[in-house]
DNA sequence: TTAATATGCAACCATAGGGTTGCATATTAA
DNA sequence: TTAATATGCAACCCTATGGTTGCATATTAA
């Protein structure tokens, strides 16, 4: 740490990886997106977007609701999942913060990024 | 498909799993933040900061520049990363989609969420 | 009551992921 | 020329992850 510049955006970043590794598979996205749209879905339902069984959906599903990023209710024999609302902000915001300490840092260092090779 | 609301922000998020897992790792992400400051640095002097081998290191550097988010360049016997320009941009405008469709969707929801349980 | 539907649970499988160590090779410093 | 430094490569290991199938159980519809 011999920089000029101060340690900003600090461990902060690190309490996200769960998160993004749970927005890091196709068919979790693909769940997301389709939660995107109308109203809670029951994992039945959402299984008929996919070529993937009933238990491969759960099992991604329940990926999600760990991370916070999905919440589940269950009304009758059917299990019905939404959006998690605001999960996505303090990503944002954590990815706000290290792009603009990215920034930062390359223009300080335009002339190597600019001949790179 | 019988939603009265069309399917927009469609694939794009798809695209970014690849991106995300990659942000998926404390290990990188400790990287990533270490990258935000200063010059570009070597493999060797990555390692420093970590308690991992130098070769685990490389590991990640290496998913993290398939990933698009470093660059290297090789300069005598070292090779130094340094962060890639813009890499974030992209996925932070396809978070915002997404997370603009969340609030959309939830607005219409609100008596849902607001009687979860 | 009976049949159909929606899940949950558990056992299993194969592969990808994260780490390590040892050895070879290219640069740079003495 | 020799020694030290920075990497690359490859063989292994163990565990997590993504999927499957079969069976049990709770609800709902006939």
């Amino acid at each position: 740490m011999s920089e000029k510049t101060p340690d900003v955006a600090p461990a902060v970043l690190r309490n996200n990886a769960s998160l993004f590794a749970a927005l890091g598979d196709a068919t979790r996205l693909d769940l997301l997106m389709h939660m995107t749209t109308g109203e809670p879905r029951s994992i039945t339902r959402l299984s008929r977007h996919s070529a993937l069984s009933r238990q491969a959906i759960t099992k991604h599903l329940r990926v999600l609701e760990d991370a916070g990023l999905v919440r589940s209710k269950s009304r009758g024999r059917e299990k019905l999942f939404g959006l998690e609302p605001g999960a996505l902000d303090e990503t944002r915001h954590a990815l706000d913060m290290i792009s603009k300490q990215w920034d930062e840092s390359l223009a300080r260092l335009k002339a190597w990024v600019e001949d790179p090779g």
